[in-house]
DNA sequence: CGTGTTTGACCAGCGC
DNA sequence: GCGCTGGTCAAACACG
């Protein structure tokens, strides 16, 4: 419990996450949300384009954002001086959902360069997944049918490479956010020095590795860490990938807090998720049945025509 | 029956 | 080398 301040991102620290998001051009440093064009080119690496012009949204100053800040503003201080007014919308209120999305990104070319020298001009078209995904475990086994070696055995010996990564620090009682994707839970495990178990979650499209965990601060229960990692490798229910950019789309929601802005891929829920997700869910809660049902309600777009699939994608694209 | 979650076990990386 | 921790697998299970 001690040293806890910044315990709950301690995955950060791990990671090697750094601020200083300046070194846009350096591969050899992570990635750290902040307010203009770098971020933005950072994004764009992942096939996320959002526009500039997102700054200074809610005039707040559009800074950088520390870690350690992030870290003491969790611990409750956070911008609640200054909530997106999108997320002020009705929907987003009903659900107790008091959304504030920060992003941070992880560019793993540091550990990746040994097999990827360029990560950051990895084109878009490349599943990213294949080409690092470590652990090898999940990838291959995905690409390769079970065999002898999905057999728990890893392939000894490959490096574990994560592919870069951005997080969304959200404020919400939900804990798997909708983000215009499906994801299978594969794992969760308990993480030191949080008493909330993280939880792992793959993309359910079996040629998209895309992996992301989900996990709630430590400091305060009601902030849900969301980690991406790897890029689709299909339009599925309609992220920003090629074509389907936020300033086309009308779920692209950008914001800012006191000391930067944040990008968040679908703040704007459809109302019948909404509705259902305030059913299901009415307080936290991390185990038991109950999670499950809250998480397909959130995790599980409405695939009924209308809200982030209507919204985005035709009927014949969807695929998730 | 198909899809997704739960959960214990296994493995790799890392620090000491 | 050892222990800890994070990440993943896969069988069992639950649900619609």
């Amino acid at each position: 419990m001690d040293g806890k301040a910044k315990a709950d991102f301690d995955f950060t620290a791990k990671s090697s996450w750094e601020v200083g998001g300046e070194d846009a051009d350096n591969s050899n440093h992570d990635y750290f949300f902040g307010s203009d064009y770098k971020e933005n080119s950072i994004l764009s690496e992942f096939g996320w384009n959002i526009p500039a012009e997102s700054s200074g949204v809610c005039g707040c100053d559009g800074g950088f954002v520390d870690y350690d800040r992030i870290g003491s503003d969790l611990a409750g201080s956070r911008a609640d001086d200054c909530v997106p007014a999108d997320i002020s919308a009705p929907q987003a209120d009903d659900i107790s959902r008091s959304i504030e999305p920060m992003v941070v990104v992880e560019d793993n070319s540091s550990l990746a360069s040994a097999m990827k020298p360029s990560m950051s001009s990895s084109s878009s078209e490349e599943p990213a997944e294949n080409s690092t995904v470590s652990g090898g475990s999940s990838a291959s086994a995905a690409a390769n049918p079970p065999s002898e070696t999905a057999s728990k055995t890893k392939k000894k010996g490959q490096k574990r490479i994560r592919q870069q990564r951005f997080a969304f620090v959200t404020k919400s009682e939900i804990d798997h956010l909708e983000d215009g994707y499906r994801w299978r839970k594969y794992g969760q495990k308990a993480v030191k020095n949080s008493p909330f178990p993280r939880s792992y979650y793959r993309c359910t499209n079996s040629k998209c590795l895309v992996k992301k965990r989900v996990e709630r601060s430590s400091e305060d229960p009601s902030v849900v860490i969301t980690t991406y990692e790897g890029q689709h490798s299909h339009h599925s229910i309609g992220f920003p990938r090629g074509g389907l950019v936020p300033q086309e789309v009308p779920f692209g929601r950008h914001f800012a807090t006191s000391n930067s802005q944040f990008y968040h891929p679908r703040l704007h829920y459809p109302r019948e998720n909404s509705l259902s997700i305030r059913q299901s869910s009415p307080n936290i809660q991390v185990k038991g049945r109950e999670t499950h049902k809250e998480q397909e309600a959130s995790s599980q777009p409405t695939v009924t025509g209308e809200g982030l699939l209507g919204d985005i994608v035709p009927p014949g694209m969807r695929n998730g």
